[in-house]
DNA sequence: GTCTATACCGGGATAGAC
DNA sequence: GTCTATCCCGGTATAGAC
């Protein structure tokens, strides 16, 4: 509508004036479409948007992915690869003697992907999409993996892997309410905010309020 | 688009010819509402489709609320109410001698609102889009809400609030995701399922599969 | 590989009759 | 209280040039 560099920037990656590859402009893509999807759910979300946010024009972004909803098939598909790739990594960190068990590096990896904007947010608008002939397929495919990592890979019973699915639903909820905008100003917020991020309160403070989705 | 009595229907109510208040069309409406909402999202519901589910024309809905944004506050309302209102019976019904405790009360109140269609769906997008400017405002101070009641009605501490609120949320993620439909397919799903329905879990199998939503 | 121009459709909202 | 007709915007997708 205005300029490209108006406001819809979110991953915008450093502009060497050099022609990308298509598999490149795809990773640019979808890194954006994770902060837009993120914040604005599905159909929320506009291919405009994303378009501006990976700095390339919207008939492009359909060029690459055939459709939006192509796109956003893509899109946790790359979410879940990250998530399972984040997990797998803190499952063969070492152990340090007994100082932080396999269950809490899960628990802080998850936590770390905050870093990605946009990813857990995303995934959570997927599972919401259990009625969508494509996407909740897939959404319930992705779930059911994760599922067989805290079962499988992880060795939890079904009721650690429910608790531990459990938390860490609760916090995609709470990052995807924004709840952290409160902080500070509502005492019963605040402990809600604290109760829920025990250990790496600081770090969440800083970078969850980088990830402005007010566009 | 073609007969009134397509397809949309959700939480139509008997058709008794009489002309209702607008109190009470308000209501019916954002029953359907719920229904709606819950299967598509924000966004992805149409003001027609909810009308279509609740028997009445498109442009009436719009009327009545004023618009879809407040069409969807008035939802979200009214499922908060909803959800209080059910843990407050469940607070104050009587104990049975260790047989049933407060929680367990609590939590199978929680699941029995399965039963008021798209009601738990409805929330858990509400609270995903805590970017949005009015919508976000409203979804925060709903689970700010419901978060005062476990700590000071039912008088929990803040981890045991916060594991029955992480509880509530891999529920609600399990039925937006519609994994009841995967039920006894795959064996992982199966599983998954049963480590989250422990206790209702025939009853779930009942109620859910009937709310389909691919209208 | 990437853009501009544009077709096309769906959906929210308004006007106004009954 | 409720409908029909309709406006108009915004969003996906396509055509086609560079």
């Amino acid at each position: 509508m205005t300029s490209a560099t108006a406001s819809g920037r979110a991953a915008e990656p450093e502009d060497t004036g050099r022609r990308l590859s298509s598999d490149e402009r795809r990773a640019q893509i979808i890194l954006a479409a994770l902060t837009v999807f993120g914040a604005r759910g599905y159909e929320g979300a506009t291919t405009d948007e994303v378009a501006r946010a990976a700095g390339v024009s919207q008939p492009y972004v359909v060029r690459l992915f055939g459709s939006k909803e192509n796109l956003f098939l893509a899109t946790i598909g790359f979410a879940l690869d990250r998530l399972l790739g984040a997990f797998r990594a803190a499952l063969a960190a070492p152990d340090e003697g007994g100082e932080n068990p396999v269950g809490k590096r899960i628990g802080e990896a998850y936590v770390d992907l905050i870093e990605v904007r946009g990813l857990h947010q995303t995934l959570a608008h997927a599972y919401l999409l259990g009625s969508h002939p494509t996407i909740g397929v897939a959404a319930r495919r992705g779930f059911a993996e994760v599922w067989r990592f805290f079962r499988d890979e992880m060795g939890l019973d079904a009721d650690e892997a429910r608790s531990f699915l459990a938390e860490g639903m609760l916090i995609s909820t709470l990052i995807g309410l924004r709840i952290v905008d409160d902080y500070g100003s509502d005492p019963q917020i605040t402990e809600l905010f604290r109760a829920c991020f025990p250990n790496k309160l600081p770090h969440v403070l800083e970078v969850l309020p980088r990830s402005e989705h007010r566009l």
